[in-house]
DNA sequence: CAAAAAATGCAATTTTGTTGCAACTAAACT
DNA sequence: AGTTTAGTTGCAACAAAATTGCATTTTTTG
């Protein structure tokens, strides 16, 4: 992605430019899948892993990333498609591939109706993590 | 739960019968939501830390806990109704209440249909989360 | 271009999780 | 019951992951 469109992106969220932010951002969007602090740090060893973990929460916080519920134990996060600072909104389903252990946001919404609460609980939002293969290990 | 009543799940599962298998066990079915390590080291702090990291990892192994999906970071286990070493199955749902922030296990299976998968992609489980509010917090 | 505000890099620290091993304990076996 | 065995515990050392404070640098504003 041309280098003005991910500034307009990052200000747009209301954050300034710099370099590791533009770095960051485009490798997530030219990656597609989900991405670990680690993923980052081999990626970028030339900043310090303290401006990478910097730069995580700072996106988001301002609505560029969201965390994605896993059990691996390392944060995970994908790219938001319409967040802000002020509301996040995350009803899209991801998936979780069981041989390349890949995690990837699904761009389709997904609608459940939850029937099956118990009494009292009220369901506002929904993480749904298909487990699976997918495209490029079912192809191999 | 009565002590023999323990003593019998753990030996069930391949286990042998220790104080602290015993005090964990019985703090997670009397507590009834999921537990991480902090909140067990917190509970019990006449064991050792790793003592508990071994409980944990025995347990999940053995088929008496599964790891909850979750994005706070600590792995979060959850009393499991039927697995055994061999066979894990988890295909009820979770749910995460945004005011306590506290995750449990709603003893409910839940089916969707998956159809919205892009092509190639192979569904095998699914892990749903439900975020809302808790019947406690509801009622305060 | 100067001033103000924010981000970065580095070192130190804290928190979290793992490993090896001797002492101990539960279960199995006379 | 006493002995053997195999598994469990606690401690110390270690390793890995994440956070904090602060001086320096960079970005933005005017
Ligand atoms: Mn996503
Ligand atoms: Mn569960
Ligand atoms: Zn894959
Ligand atoms: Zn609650």
């Amino acid at each position: 992605m041309k280098y003005s469109e991910l500034k307009k992106i990052i200000k747009r969220h209301g954050l300034r430019i710099t370099d590791c932010r533009i770095d960051v951002l485009s490798y997530f969007i030219q990656y597609k899948k989900a991405l670990t602090f680690k993923n980052l740090e081999d990626q970028f060893e030339a900043y310090d892993r303290v401006t990478l973990y910097r730069t995580l929460s700072a996106f988001e916080e301002h609505g560029l990333l969201h965390k994605i519920p896993d059990d691996s134990g390392f944060a995970t996060y994908g790219l938001c498609q319409d967040c802000s600072t002020e509301a996040h909104h995350h009803n899209h389903i991801h998936f979780k591939c069981l041989k390349c252990e890949q995690l990837e946001c699904i761009d389709d919404t997904i609608n459940i109706s939850i029937d099956s609460l118990p009494k009292n609980y009220i369901a506002q939002d929904m993480d749904v993590i298909i487990k699976g293969v997918c495209q490029q290990c079912n192809s191999n």
